[in-house]
DNA sequence: CGGGCCCTTGAATTCTCTCAAACAATGTGG
DNA sequence: CCACATTGTTTGAGAGAATTCAAGGGCCCG
């Protein structure tokens, strides 16, 4: 188990959420807004690095994270990686844990994280007295599916080029949209071998393949971190498009 | 499109809906029978092939298969196939077009199907209504989500002969969970091509591949089927586990 | 200053793909 | 009933992609 700055009581107020104010995410009726506000029990700082949520385990908590970078990822006997997706502020940790019992899969730090707190077992209630946020919670999973569903399609059928090209796309955009990066700023806080466990190729390879990316001024890559210079250029390699969603909910 | 035999109204009652006996789903109360039966609009056969829902349509409806298999895919510009999960009886299919507006894969039956047909606009009166079936389709989900992972990890780190393996393992335990074979017979009704898509291989890499399962006796292929001789070998591999969910949810 | 982590590069090996060809089973039309 | 087209499986061989092994350099931190 990793290390852990500390778990104080919030200090963000759901009400000042800062998160309501980005163009993406849908507004809360003020019933909405003060159940979630009352659903949140505390806020949980992390370090950099650390794990949030270990496979097998069977957490008491979810989190939706407010600040900071994290990835899900499973790991077969042997040690071999799979990096599954990337977590950003508004995505939501440890559904499938509060569903199904047991943790399917491992959530790590990025970067230092920031987590809004909540029960898994008041979970229930949320479904008793909220259909709207019910709803939304299923969104959210679906929408988790179907970013499965093209990282399968991509690291399944697209050539080591098209599936970086995919990827550093992907988080860009991603990140782009709850202002983690700016259009023409700020780095992806990956190194090549979090890359590598993502498409599923060896890091000597990722590197190579990164190179060729970096040679057509596609990226550049810094010492631990990836600055996208181009992402529709990328995304053009990969033949895929980013679907805005504005409106999306979160808890 | 495809080509479909026709679109009766229901002819299954859900009260004597023949998935209820089977061991893996859960009870209904008698409130949430009414509801689902309500729900049910009818039911829609179709042939072995047919194109069921298509990426980028807005499908007016949400199904359940009641009978049959069926898999989910998505296709690159150029032709280049992913199969990302097969679909049998007691699963739900179309959620994420009813959430999200389109279809961001295509559904295709590997049988004929037999299919309860749902409205998605009345999707919103589940949720208001049966926190209980709300609280079950989100299970739905995560459930898929956690099954897609481990896709995930089969295709970016196993090996190909470790792929197939936990392929052919998982669909017989999952064939097995729902009676569409016995222990120890019926067939997976799916073509090397079908492998070759879902694992990301070549389908001449895929016959070879599994031609060594076969030698080893864990599976025999016959003219266009699986059948699957020993599904712990496959399973152990594969390094995988099959979690036996009783009491699972279906609507 | 040494150790650890990350990026980089070359070379040999292994894996996987494409190309090509054949055969078996099925279905269709004459 | 046979000729023929179609689909699915099988095999070999050469080409291409990706892996492992190996080694070196840069940077940060204790």
């Amino acid at each position: 188990m990793a290390s852990r700055k500390n778990g104080t009581t919030a200090r963000t107020r759901c009400e000042q959420c800062p998160l309501r104010d980005f163009k993406p995410f849908r507004e809360f009726s003020s019933d909405e807004l003060s159940f979630v506000s009352n659903f949140k029990t505390g806020e949980l700082t992390t370090d950099s690095g650390s794990t949030v949520l270990v496979e097998g385990a069977h957490s008491a908590h979810l989190y939706t994270i407010l600040d900071g970078w994290a990835f899900r990822y499973k790991i077969l006997e042997d040690g071999r990686r799979q990096i599954l997706n990337y977590g950003m502020p508004g995505d939501l940790l440890g559904l499938q844990g509060s569903l199904m019992g047991e943790m399917q899969h491992s959530v790590e730090a990025l970067t230092p994280l920031t987590l809004c707190v909540f029960e898994r077992d008041r979970i229930t209630e949320l479904f008793e007295n909220q259909p709207t946020l019910a709803y939304d919670v299923t969104w959210i999973a679906s929408r988790e599916e179907a970013i499965l569903d093209e990282h399968l399609l991509s690291v399944g059928r697209r050539s080591a080029l098209e599936r970086a090209a995919y990827l550093l796309a992907f988080l860009q955009k991603k990140a782009l949209s709850v202002n983690l990066v700016g259009e023409n700023s700020g780095t992806l806080p990956i190194t090549q071998q979090h890359v590598a466990d993502t498409l599923g190729l060896s890091i000597v390879h990722t590197n190579k393949t990164l190179r060729k990316l970096a040679n057509r001024d596609l990226i550049h890559w810094l010492d631990r971190g990836c600055e996208v210079i181009d992402a529709d250029g990328l995304a053009e390699i990969a033949d895929w498009e980013f679907e805005v969603s504005t409106n999306r909910p979160f808890i």
